[in-house]
RNA sequence: CGCGGGAUAGAGCAGCCCGGUAGCUCGUCAGGCUCAUAACCUGAAGGUCGUUGGUUCAAAUCCUUCUCCCGCAA
């Protein structure tokens, strides 16, 4: 089938590596090139270098909305678009364009978490399983008609990062099952009281606030492991916290319980000790290699 | 040229401001001690202090070139 894909980030690239095998790529959207990290250069998407190497025609129109970005959509004479996370909104006529529509690669099982960052958000719960729907595109955002789902069970210490990638093989092969048997399966209708939505990711959250109890903070800390990693301040230098456990001790809220052989810090209900920790300028480490040439004082943070 | 931090023994760090024989906590090895806490005691090996050039009687330290790593912001 001819097939125009549309995609941005990491997660996109299993499913495009899926879709070659069995379909035709004839163009593929992206986000445009933007100034990012460190120097401000300007980068290409992992999906946009994805397609550069694989020698498929790469388009970074701005929006979708304009007639003349959806004329040149129109002649690749595509049967269908994939989208996996691509960051512009489609229009109505966008949707209706091709003969098989627009099919989405999510990374829920919908209708929870629709929106942009619904694997984070699942660990973040504390969901015990999410997984991957394949779903026809309409015009509100990921409630369109689900064909296939394939759920995929979050184990009690997986972290976003794990989460991510698990989700983004699943998704590409379930959607290329999905596809070959487009002709038989019917899509169902979401159920709309189940909806939740998974909003972004806000810099802001990655401060760790230690007035909450000791199991949420560990699910943040798992979600945003390792991105963009949960952390706090002591004495004004910033310490991403890539993995913690439950200790059954107490004390105040933030307060370093042990700082010297292992690091704890209490929570409002119980405390956590930090196994993996990042210091400023330093790469991730073993609380316990820190420990050997850094020592927290017993503090409140 | 967006802002900033870093590179010192196998690991993690201090020393640099204020130049003067390379340190700490561990690990490793050897020996000793022990009912006991992540045991303890004694000793040893292990470093061209990231790279280039300069200043100086003397550079881990001051100036300079380059490489690599990382945080922030966007």
């Amino acid at each position: 089938m001819k097939i125009v894909f549309m995609g941005t980030p990491d997660f996109a690239i299993p499913v495009l590596d899926n879709l070659v095998t069995e379909h035709e790529v004839v163009a593929v959207y992206t986000r445009a090139p933007k100034i990012s990290g460190r120097g401000n250069r300007v980068n290409k998407t992992p999906v946009h270098l994805w397609a550069e190497a694989h020698h498929i025609p790469v388009y970074t129109p701005k929006s979708l909305k304009s007639v003349e970005e959806q004329n040149i959509l129109q002649q690749h004479q595509a049967q269908l678009a994939v989208v996996a996370a691509y960051g512009l909104i489609l229009p109505q006529t966008v949707l209706d364009m091709f003969p098989r529509g627009c099919i989405n690669v999510h990374a829920s099982l919908l209708p929870r978490w629709r929106g942009a960052a619904p694997i984070q958000r699942a660990i973040e719960a504390g969901d015990k399983q999410s997984g991957v729907s394949i779903m026809q595109m309409a015009l509100e955002l990921d409630a369109g008609d689900v064909w296939a789902q394939e759920a995929v069970t979050i184990p009690p210490y997986m972290t976003g990062g794990q989460l991510h990638d698990a989700l983004s093989t699943v998704g590409g092969r379930l959607l290329l099952k999905t596809l070959r048997q487009l002709d038989t399966l019917s899509p169902t209708k979401q159920d709309e009281t189940f909806a939740c939505y998974a909003n972004k990711i806000d810099k802001a959250e990655s401060l760790l606030n230690f007035i909450m109890p000791a199991e949420r903070i560990l699910d943040k800390i798992r979600a945003f492991n390792p991105y963009p990693a949960m952390y706090f301040l002591y004495h004004g230098e910033r310490f991403k916290v890539y993995e913690a456990e439950l200790v059954d001790v107490s004390g105040h809220p933030g307060q370093i319980i042990e700082g010297e052989h292992e690091l704890i810090i209490a929570a409002q209900n119980n405390a956590i000790r930090i196994t993996k920790i990042q210091r400023e300028g330093k790469q991730v480490m073993d609380v316990s290699a820190l420990l050997r040439g850094f020592r927290f004082e017993k503090e409140n943070i």
